[in-house]
Formats: C-alpha cells, structure tokens, sequence
DNA sequence: CGTGAGTGAGAAACCCTTTTCTCAAGGCAA
DNA sequence: TTGCCTTGAGAAAAGGGTTTCTCACTCACG
C-alpha cells in the first residue's frame, strides 16, 4: 500500500545514487528543467516512482522563497458562515499545491498577533482574513505585512482586496422573484439596524418595488433580530393590521422560518394566499421548513475559492483589481 | 504599494555579523544552548531584538525534523460541530508553536489522498481528522502513515487515539437533572436510529432511570428526525395518548425547540408542567428557545484542545494511551 | 614550570533541493 | 588537423539555520 516509507524519508540523493547520476541531474529530470537525454530524464523519473521518492517541501521552499501555503485567520468559532467560505478557500487553492493555515482568533489581538508571528515565521505566502460579518474588521492589524492580504467576509481597508457577496443583487433577486409571482404587497422582515447587511438588503428591497412601481413605505422594513421568534412577531403585528402582504422577503432564513410557521398557524396559505423568500440558504432550515424555502444562496464556497484565487494572483505579482469585490447570489427556487 | 516583499528578512548571519560572532555563536546565544560568558549572550540577543530577527522555521525545521504544522483534516463544511473543534485545535496547538493546516476533503477520497500528500509533502508533524459523525470515518486510510495521527469526533481505528464526547454521561446528566426536578414520567425523544450517539444517549437514559427505580420501556423512548417538526410530532402524538410525561429528554436541541414549542401551543408550562432538556448546547437554539433551554454542552471545544495535545504527546514519543478518550459533557441548566 | 581541567567561541558539516557555472566529449566546418 | 559549437552532465554554492567538533586560552594545582 502507500506510506511504505514509514521509517526512512527517500530525499533526491537516494534517487540520484540509484541512477548513478548526481543530485543536479536528478533534480532537472524530475523539475523538467535543464538539458538531458530524455532516455536519462526517463530513467531518473522510473527510479524515483520506484522509489516512492516524494520531494521535501520544506527544503524547496528554503530556495524558492515559495512556501505554497497561506495564512487563513477568523474570528469566528461558531457561525455557519465561515465553514464553507474556508472550504472553498482551502478547495480552490490545494489545486495550486497551497495548503491553508487555520488560526482561530476570536476576538483576542494578542493571540492573533501570535497567530500572525507564526504565519510569517512559516514563512506563507499570503494572508486571507475571515470572520462573521462584513462590518467588522478582525482584532489585528494585517494592512503592512511582508506579505498580501485578502479579506473575505470581514472588513478590510480600502485599498486591499475585500471580497463579500453582493446583497443588493441578492436581494434585488428576490423581490424580483416575488414580484413575478404576482404579488403586489410586498414586505420586507429582517434583522438588527446596526448591521450593514440590513441595510444593503433593505435598500435593494425598496429599490425594487420603486423599478416596478410597486408602492414602498418606510413600513414596509421591519428590523428586528435575526430569529424565528421575530418573524412570528412580526406576522402578529402585520395580520393585527388591515394592511396585510401577499409577499415577504425576510432577512435571513431562520426569520423565514418564524414567518412560515406562524402563516401556517394562522391557516394562511404559503404559497397560496402569501410568498415567502428568505436569505441565506441555511439548508437545515430552509429545507426543512414546510414548505421548503425560496431562499438566496450566497455561494460563500466560491466565494471562498474566489479570495483564495485572488491571494494566488498577488502572491503571483499579477495585476489584481482592489476594492470590494462583490460575488452574485443566487436564488433557490423551492415551495415557498 | 505594501507587501511586495520588497523588504529584506534579517538572518542570522545579519545578527551574527553585527555582533562581529560567527553564526554558530549567534545560534546558541538565541537558543540559550552551548556556552558563552552571559554578556555575550545578552548583547546578541540585544542586537537581535534591535534588528528584529525572527528565524525562518524552514530553515531550523530542515535539521530539526520537526515543522511544527500538523494536518487537520475535516469531512465537514457546514456543520455546526466541526468548528469548534477546529478552533480548539487551534488555540492548544498554537502555544506549543504549532500552526495546523486545514483541509476539507468532503467524502472525495481523491481529494482527500491530494490533501494528504501536501501535507506529508510539507512534513508535518502529525494529523488530526475530524469529521461530523463518529461512527463514520473520513474517506482516506490514515492508518500508515509515516506520522502520528489522531481522531476526534471521527470514526478511527481502535488502536489509535480517539476522542469524542461522553455521551452517556451527558445523557445521564440530563435524566438526573430532570430526575432532582422531581420529574418521574421521563421520555426520550431523538434522532434516527442509525446514528451512534442515538443509542449511547437513548441506553443511558434507560439506564438512569432503571437506577432511580422509575419506570422504563422501549415505547419511552422516540426516535425520528434531528428537527423542530419531529418535536412537534412527538408531542403531538405523546399528548393524543393517555400517559403524558412530566419530563422530555431530547437527543438534540432542535428537537427540544420543537417540544417547547408545541408544548406552548397546548398551554402546557414549561417548566411548571412539564421539563425539558436538550442536547448540544446549539446557542443559537438554545438560547432563542423561550424558556432558554436547559442543555447538555459537549464540550467540544475543549475536546478539539485535548486532541491537540494527544497528538503532541504522541509526537513528543511520549506515551498515550491507545483508544477511545470519552470526555465529559456538562450540563447547562437554564429555564426549561 | 609543567599539567590538566574548564571555558568561550569559531570552523565546518549537515538538513534537502535548486541553480549556476564549468567542463569534457563529440560533431562539423574550414 | 584545428577551432568552434552543441550537448549532456557534474561540481559547487546557495538558502537559513543547528550542531558537533576542535582549538586557543586561562586558571589552579602539584
């Protein structure tokens, strides 16, 4: 089987002797550099399989001033968010032979100042930095590393490379959707004013009714937290009214969730008399909610695999466009 | 433009040069080895200060045979339980002064023997695999490699080290404490049979209750989804029938939610009627729950930290024992 | 004064791979 | 035959540290 090699590493001078050839040949048949037969670069390359001969990363990089690995910071331990962002970074550059460094730092500077020492001293590449929301930057300071930086998903200065999904076009998709249902009362339950992303989905909300000459009230928005409990409520406050919708956009799934339960309870038919779409695409909520939620998905694992390619491309020296990158949603059509 | 690695890193024979000491000097004053009168050392440490040398752990990790990385790998991007253990990991790793490469492989064993590699080839000192299931193990062999490895919260194999929560001390937290509530018609309503921890909680259960000489039976204990909605119906059908409980242990939190929940909707008062106790200490659940869930914390945290340091011990050549490591869980006792 | 022990420090080898430079040999034109 | 060019391959250095070995020197003792 593999890992045979259990005691003795094979380093290129095994490989070398084997073939009767010096460490510089060896090296150039297995690099596919310099000049040689090809019957000689043929043989190196058999004896090395046969071998099982596995180059030393570590010393390749002592030269190369390439160590083929990143720094991945986060201030996050528990959300959903930065899993699959961390996923698609560490998928989307393992293709580039990059392996990702995972540093934990809540909210803690000096264990993420320790963090970073230990990055650099390893020698990395590049840094991305990670976290739970778009408006809140991580507890260091990266902006003058000795290497790039790349943030995804938490807040970096202007002049870095920041990449977070586009919640407007997220949005926009959504109403649009509801919109094209046929529903005309549309309104909008989401969570706490102080987050940036409230604000950004809300305006895309009122923006789009305006494009569709839909009426739009400051009363359509409703701001509360991001739980089902708050989309029970708001249901209650919306059916204690006359006014009542055919269409709601929520914030978030789990207010979605709340929202569909409590029409339910009140026998109000989804999708019938009301649609609902939501935002996130928590697929444990969204799926099992009855009926199934239309959410929008923020494809956090491409936009994970996307600020992992940009580091790629810094570390590379090519030209990279700075500022806010913002990544398309997408929306999930389900039952709801 | 910042990080272009425009700067020139400070080595050794910087140091060494400047405090007019060869490099073997230099090497010993900052490793606090071989011996020298103490002024010397303390001016060559000054100097390195001043100049801001911080050894490059490629170089020292060449001779030493050790990298101070270790290899995680995950079969998990969006569950809930994974990143908690990572980030234990993390933070017991990083005061050794190891850094942890992470690596998400999903059930791709492709991927997975890529990942693998890289990180042998990057030389690590040792794995950690982690996974969502702990009767399921990640979908490469890791059994020979040429490196410790250790499992946590994933199936291993029994002669290696394997950390996961006790879930039968959770559990038997649970009942008890609905026990010491004076609750004595216990049931068990949890997950889908095929899972491990579904029988691991459901056995305990029975068997605190047999210790406390209440009433047990097989119709105690419901096992279907891990949803609100199978709350629902478990209430729903526990409440159809004659022989009501007076406590509910559940095998999750959002089972537990969906109890509460439609407990509430029959006036049934929590706590004053009937007790409740979940599983996962879910904040977001638990929390939100009204009464607050009382839960069972698995610690995992903390376990991700013990399995850092298993490993570090293994890789030290220090003796470990072999086999399954059940820690313990801890009741939260909150309003339900 | 000769001897031995202890002390402080440097030379050199080593870790593993890449890369530059050098060189011998052979082919070919003059 | 001489001289130049090409080709294939090796010697050596580099990369940044650690470690072993050696050595010169001082001091105390007999």
């Amino acid at each position: 089987m593999s890992g045979q090699g259990a005691f003795e590493r094979v380093t290129i001078y095994d490989v070398a002797a084997a073939a009767g050839v010096s460490t510089a040949t060896a090296s150039k048949a297995l690099n596919d550099t310099g000049r040689m037969s090809s019957e000689t670069r043929d043989r190196i390359r058999r004896i090395a399989r046969e071998l099982g001969f596995r180059p030393n990363s570590l010393a390749r990089s002592l030269t190369s001033k390439r160590s083929f690995t990143v720094g991945l910071l986060t201030d996050d331990t528990y959300g959903r968010f930065t899993l699959p962002v961390m996923a698609g970074i560490s998928e989307g550059l393992i293709d580039h032979g990059v392996s990702v460094f995972l540093c934990t730092v809540e909210d803690n500077p000096e264990l993420a100042k320790v963090h970073v020492d230990a990055m650099l001293d390893k020698q990395v590449d590049g840094v991305i930095a990670t976290g739970k929301r778009i408006d809140k930057p991580l507890p260091v300071e990266l902006s003058h590393l000795p290497v790039p930086v790349v943030y995804a998903l938490t807040a970096g200065p202007a002049e870095a490379v920041t990449l977070v999904p586009d919640d407007r076009q997220g949005a926009r998709a959504a109403v649009q959707h509801l919109i094209a249902q046929g529903r005309r009362r549309i309104v909008h339950i989401t969570g706490p004013g102080n987050f940036r992303v409230v604000h950004e989905r809300a305006r895309a909300y009122a923006e789009t009714l305006e494009a569709a000459h839909l009426p739009v009230s400051e009363a359509g928005t409703l701001r509360g937290s991001w739980s089902e409990r708050w989309g029970h409520e708001a249901v209650a406050a919306l059916w204690a009214g006359d006014d009542r919708p055919d269409g709601i956009f929520c914030g978030n799934d789990q207010i979605a969730r709340g929202v569909v339960d409590a029409l339910r309870e009140r026998q109000v038919g989804v999708p019938r008399d009301v649609s609902v779409v939501g935002f996130d695409n928590w697929e444990i909520v969204a799926e099992q909610t009855r009926p199934p939620l239309t959410t929008v998905d923020m494809n956090l694992k491409e936009l994970g695999r996307q600020a992992g390619l940009a580091l790629m491309r810094l570390v590379n020296g090519e030209a990279v466009e700075k500022g806010l990158w913002k990544l398309p949603c997408t929306l999930v059509v389900r039952g709801s």
